[in-house]
RNA sequence: GCCGGAGUGGCGGAACUGGCAGACGCGCACGACUCAAACUCGUGUUCCCUGACGGGAUUGUGGGUUCAAGUCCCACCUUCGGCACCA
């Protein structure tokens, strides 16, 4: 036992060793406890992992080997979520199919994971663009479809001029394409929704019952913005007074509807068209012309300056009968609630800037406590809650229980009614693109939309040579007169098919669940084993998904539940965001900025287990950090240092008469008591730093020539189990050179013993008001008033008393002393 | 603007419920080994004063609570992320 560390050498011999023993195989319907370790569905680019991505998947690889030696039954399934827009724009870009790409990505993938020492279950690997996968997708597309939450609409959509396609108002966020593309605009197409609005508030309520971080739980709320109001028809003054035109608008604060002195539409709102008066009209049409010229991107980036026009119009205030001039203004959007507004400039800072630039009169209706304003002295509106004033029956009263009355009054009074909105809108799902799951419905001219029944799924992805998109608003799918001619399901007469794909978002919504028995025909899982494995117990990702594939996964989850597939109503109990990794320059990695450092690399110098231990001890897990060349350096000294110690010394500790060494022995216990916290607590860095001290103690006991005891044998013996789930393969060489049987990962996870752990003698620190002045020794049982006299006794401690007597001795916990003079 | 996280040595970071600030590692300096270097090992390494003993200061800034504050409270600064005319 005498070769040198050599982990090019090792690493690879064991991962093919694991994998022919179907090492990390979970087993359906075992009697053992469950564990669901999963990470987030990787799409697989063509670039390849990153040291990055590893942050992710070692740590939890090591809480999946932890869980294992710790008796659980784990599934640590992996697979792709492989249909999407990226892998079809590198196809196209470089005329290669992306079923190729998909599959020469999927595999350097899962190459670059063995290379890592991942221990998934690769039996369970699923493909999202697999036919026998999406053909599930399907299923749920239909299965929301029957249930009413998938429908098709014409509408203004959210347009990637890169992309040629359609996206969700998630994935058009900011104008920028999730893609990163710039430019994208609005264009006016039909389009599948999913109703995930008709979930709006469970999906806020069940945030409750997980356990995630405060910090994306607040991003689903925000996201789908609740808020609760009322909604007040108006009606519009006209000379006709029969059929009185009614216009409502969303508030959140009918308290303060006395204040109303202006009225806005949004510019599209059909009713500008008929309230805009003959004298008004060449101006407001100018106006709308220009504000639709401008996409909604525009509109909202250039935010500050308030622009619009009086229409001419009036509404009635519904409370007291006053006419209010209507303006069209485009800081009013269709979208949200009516596309109309209540203008109450003094207390909306909105409506505020908008009636100091059109000179609109400013009334206070809710006056701060105790003190008065006046609306033409303000600089800017007053939204918060105060006492009623100007606002006929209700002076006086709180502004928060006005808004109650008034909502009453206008209840009562058939006005309006309370009402809740949402931010969130629909869950736009149509791509027109090719490389997607082709939805699953037939449009025949005599039945209508069909959807193609269950036993004809899946609807497969013709094969095409050229799936370049034309512009023309539709898939290139469009284009095989093949794929599209069919006839319709319910009366056999000529139909055609839907051309649109799904978005990658619908695959990845219900993968947790494949992974439970991806070998399953007779529907999308397995119930029992779905059953058994379910819910996801550690789900671990990125925060960049926080509410795309987050929030989708969750409705689906519940549609399911609704229709009784499953019995839970969340999907994954636990989830954690790992830090970002960037490059050494501090900026994120990628193949353009050219600081990527694969994994390939850092293996083929330092080895898997040196990246992995890195990858932890760099810092907390779900900390950003900077990779640093020099920081490897210390992980891989710290294994040679392991590796020196079995070399030089297992022969010899084997064959030691039954000596013993208290000291060490109570470090060990210490040491497995530290690792086994630290890894339940996801504290990984100090999990490594703890493994540290225990092997610099052995360092120290070899270099002082006292490792000769049976301790230190037994202490080499622990060192290999612990530090398995962190460096699988070093260990596990070790462990067959050291002649055990079997593998080091299927031992048992140690326990410690606590009295064994405990310290015999201790070292109170001793402060002399508040400042340390000195350490005594007492034994670890001393009583506090022990400790109190061994403190007063110190001679460091009489020095800073100066012969004063100690007004106060403080001792606390056994753990530290505070004289106060 | 609003919401959330974070500010600790030259660097990454540690400090569980308020109780020895700087664990562990990197880097650096000096020493041992070597003809020499690398590796390895040892010693030191927050800053200031001191030859030393020792002392003082110190967790972004300012205040507060407490015998005791990196940790709790208030205000502010910086920084990172999210949302951003949502009525």
């Amino acid at each position: 036992m005498s070769n040198n560390y050599n982990p090019q050498e090792i690493e690879p011999k064991w991962q093919e060793q694991w994998e022919k023993d179907g090492l990390y195989r979970a087993t359906d319907g075992s009697n053992k406890p469950k564990y669901y370790c999963l990470d987030f569905f990787p799409y697989p680019s063509g670039e390849g992992l990153h040291v990055g991505h590893c942050r992710n998947y070692v740590p939890t690889d090591v809480i999946s080997r932890f869980k294992r030696m710790k008796g659980y039954n784990v599934l640590h399934p992996m697979g792709w979520d492989a249909f999407g827009e990226p892998a079809e724009q590198h196809a196209i870009a470089n005329g290669i199919h992306p079923r190729q790409t998909t599959d020469r990505n999927t595999a350097n993938y899962k190459r670059q994971m063995r290379l890592i020492g991942t221990s998934y279950d690769w039996s369970r690997e699923v493909d999202s663009s697999d036919p026998g996968y999406y053909r599930w997708t399907q299923w749920f597309f239909l299965l929301l479809y029957k249930r009413g939450l998938a429908y098709r609409d014409m509408n203004w959509q959210w347009w990637c001029p890169t992309c040629q396609t359609t996206l969700s108002s998630h994935e058009a966020a900011g104008g920028v394409c999730w893609r990163g593309h710039e430019g994208v605009t609005k264009r006016e197409i039909p389009a599948w929704y999913f109703k995930i609005t008709a979930y709006a508030d469970e999906l806020i309520t069940g945030l409750d019952t997980v356990d995630w971080p405060e910090r994306i739980r607040i991003m689903q709320r925000n996201w789908i913005g609740r808020s609760e109001g009322a909604e007040i028809q108006f009606s519009v003054v006209s000379e006709q007074s029969l059929n009185k035109e009614q216009i409502a608008v969303f508030t959140t604060r009918p308290d303060t509807i006395y204040g109303v002195t202006f009225f806005v539409l949004a510019p599209e709102h059909p009713l500008v068209e008929r309230i805009t008066t003959p004298d008004q009209r060449e101006e407001v049409q100018a106006y709308i012309a220009q504000a639709m010229r401008q996409s909604e991107v525009d509109r909202m980036s250039e935010s500050r300056e308030k622009t619009g026009v009086f229409t001419g119009g009036y509404v009635e205030n519904p409370l007291n009968g006053e006419h209010i001039p209507v303006w069209a203004a485009d800081y009013v959007m269709m979208g949200y609630g009516t596309g109309a507004i209540m203008g109450v400039p003094a207390h909306d800072q909105r409506d505020f800037e908008f009636a100091r630039k059109f000179g609109l009169p400013v009334r206070v209706v809710i006056a701060p406590e105790g003190s008065s304003i006046e609306g033409s002295e303000m600089t800017e509106a007053f939204p918060a809650e105060g006492k009623m004033v100007n606002s006929a029956p209700f002076n006086g009263l709180p502004s928060g229980e006005a808004l109650q009355r008034i909502c009453e009054h206008i209840e009562s009074k058939d006005l309006g009614k309370r009402t809740v909105k949402y931010r969130m809108r629909d869950w736009l799902i149509s791509r027109q693109r090719y490389w997607g799951a082709p939805i699953p419905i037939i449009h025949c001219p005599k039945c209508g939309e069909v959807p193609v029944p269950e036993d004809q799924l899946p609807v497969l992805l013709p094969p095409m040579e050229d799936f370049r998109p034309d512009g023309s608003g539709c898939s290139p799918l469009a284009r095989l007169s093949a794929f599209v001619n069919t006839t319709c399901p319910t009366c056999g007469g000529a139909a055609q098919r839907e051309t649109d794909t799904m978005g990658g978002f619908a695959c990845s919504s219900w993968y947790f669940l494949r992974f439970t028995s991806p070998d399953f025909q007779q529907g999308p899982f397995d119930p029992a084993r779905m059953n058994y494995w379910m819910p996801v117990d550690l789900y671990v990702g990125g925060a960049e998904h926080a509410v795309l594939h987050l929030l989708y996964a969750r409705f689906w989850t519940k549609v399911m539940a609704d229709a009784g597939l499953v019995p839970f109503r969340e999907p994954f109990a636990k989830l954690m965001n790992q830090g970002q990794l960037m490059g050494p320059d501090g900026q994120r990695m990628s193949k353009s900025r050219g600081n990527t450092i694969t994994p390939d690399a850092v293996v083929d110098t330092y080895g898997a287990d040196s990246l992995r231990i890195y990858e932890m001890f760099m810092a907390p897990f779900d900390q950003d950090v900077n990779w640093s060349m020099e920081g490897i350096n210390g992980t891989s000294r710290f294994l040679e240092k392991i590796w020196r110690l079995y070399t030089d010394t297992w022969e010899q500790a084997g064959n030691q008469p039954q000596t013993k060494d208290d000291e060490l022995e109570r470090k060990m216990h210490q040491t497995i008591r530290g690792v086994t916290e630290r890894i339940e607590t996801f504290r990984l860095n100090t999990m490594v730093s703890t493994l540290m001290e225990f092997v610099n103690t052995l360092g120290d006991r070899q270099r002082d020539r006292t490792w000769k005891t049976s301790t230190y044998q037994q202490a080499l013996e622990t060192l290999m189990v612990i530090l398995a789930p962190a460096a699988p393969h070093i260990v596990e060489e070790l462990w067959q050179l050291t002649g055990h049987e079997g593998s080091v990962h299927q031992q048992a996870w140690p326990s410690w013993d606590a009295d064994l752990a405990r310290e015999e003698v201790i070292q109170v620190p001793v402060q002399v008001n508040g400042k340390l002045r000195d350490r005594v020794v007492v034994p670890a049982d001393a009583s506090e008033e022990d400790i109190k006299s061994a403190a007063l006794a110190s001679e460091a401690v009489q020095k800073f008393l100066d012969g004063k007597p100690p007004k106060k001795v403080i001792v606390a916990q056994k753990k530290l002393v505070n004289i106060v003079v």
